[in-house]
DNA sequence: AAATCGTGGCA
DNA sequence: TTGCCAAGATT
């Protein structure tokens, strides 16, 4: 067990005002920050953003929440009109998990999001982080929001690291949640305004120190923008030649057939296919894919598909 | 608890 | 050009 770090009260005080005015001056006009926001579409918002940038979400935001602007209308939905609609943000597994948790919410809380962090944290595709996301942003409550923006702010300005370590730890936590307001308003602001600069100016790569509102508090800039310490035990994502590529491959592929897709077409697309074979599998596993017939209609006489080992295979989203 | 899971923009 | 990284969750 660490000691925890001792940071000076009036130092934390004068980052959550400075940056709480700067966030009230200078906040980017997001869809689901607008006045008129519901619990729903911030909780939408969250999941979509989870590892993919807020500025590829915002146009399938805004299209999602016309079509289907409450939980009950999303639970009601088909499974390929959703993937359809999730189009390219990635991750699709996020999308079935965004319905099992409107399907949730509707038989839990009556189609109503939940102002509570534990049914939150209850609900399928949400963790800790959306969450308090949810909490702070949907409902003006405290929470403790740490996200890879707060993470990294808290890491420069606190820390006098250039960056966090690569998984969240006991005491990143710890401190995150020591600077956090104790008012629901206060600790609403701040989790916003901590964010916001994380993400617009205190970036990972290049960060704006010349235009920070708080670079002379920051710890990090003060020692000199010491380099990262643990640069290298970052293991970078493989991509060509992965499962990961293959079954983006397929999901284009079914995104954009509008119908079933047989074998041979994919088998085009993606030269390994022994790893295609494992690929659609788990994609079926996943409820991302689902086989069928090559002959859809199942015979004049209504009989069950053909799926014997000659038959073509047949693929499509989800009914 | 380390691995897995998409996609695209940018330096 | 290519590695890095983005409002994480799940198992």
């Amino acid at each position: 067990m660490t000691a925890p770090d001792s940071v000076a009260p009036a130092l934390v005080a004068e980052l959550q005002e400075t940056l709480g005015d700067w966030f009230e001056r200078t906040a980017r006009p997001l869809p689901w920050r607008s006045p008129d926001r519901t619990p729903w579409g911030v909780l939408v918002s969250e999941v979509m953003s989870q590892q993919t940038p807020v500025a590829r979400v915002a146009p399938v935001w805004l299209e999602w929440m016309e079509r289907w602007p409450t939980p009950a209308a999303f639970a009601a939905a088909s499974t390929a009109d959703v993937l359809r609609a999730w189009g390219r943000l990635g991750y699709p597994r996020r999308a079935l998990r965004l319905q099992e948790c409107a399907r949730a919410v509707v038989e839990r809380h009556d189609g109503e999001v939940p102002e509570d962090e534990a049914l939150l944290l209850a609900l399928p595709g949400v963790g800790a982080y959306t969450a308090a996301a949810v909490m702070a942003f949907a409902f003006g409550r405290r929470s403790v929001v740490v996200d890879t923006n707060v993470r990294r702010v808290l890491a420069r300005t606190l820390g006098g690291d250039a960056l966090p370590m690569p998984a969240l730890t006991a005491a990143e936590s710890a401190r995150a949640a020591r600077v956090a307001p104790v008012s629901d308003d206060d600790a609403a602001l701040w989790a916003a305004s901590s964010m916001e600069l994380g993400a617009v100016v205190c970036t990972a790569r290049t960060p704006s120190c010349d235009s920070c509102p708080v670079s002379h508090l920051c710890a990090w800039r003060a020692a000199g923008y010491p380099p990262d310490e643990h640069a290298g035990r970052r293991r970078t994502q493989a991509w060509k030649g992965t499962d990961r590529q293959a079954r983006g491959t397929v999901m284009g592929a079914l995104r954009a057939a509008h119908g079933p897709v047989a074998r041979a077409v994919l088998d085009d697309l993606w030269p390994d296919a022994a790893q295609l074979g494992r690929c659609l599998a788990s994609l079926v596993e996943d409820g991302l894919v689902e086989q069928c017939d090559a002959d859809l209609s199942g015979g004049p006489d209504g009989r069950a598909p053909r799926r014997d080992a000659g038959a073509a295979q047949v693929y499509r989203l989800p009914a």
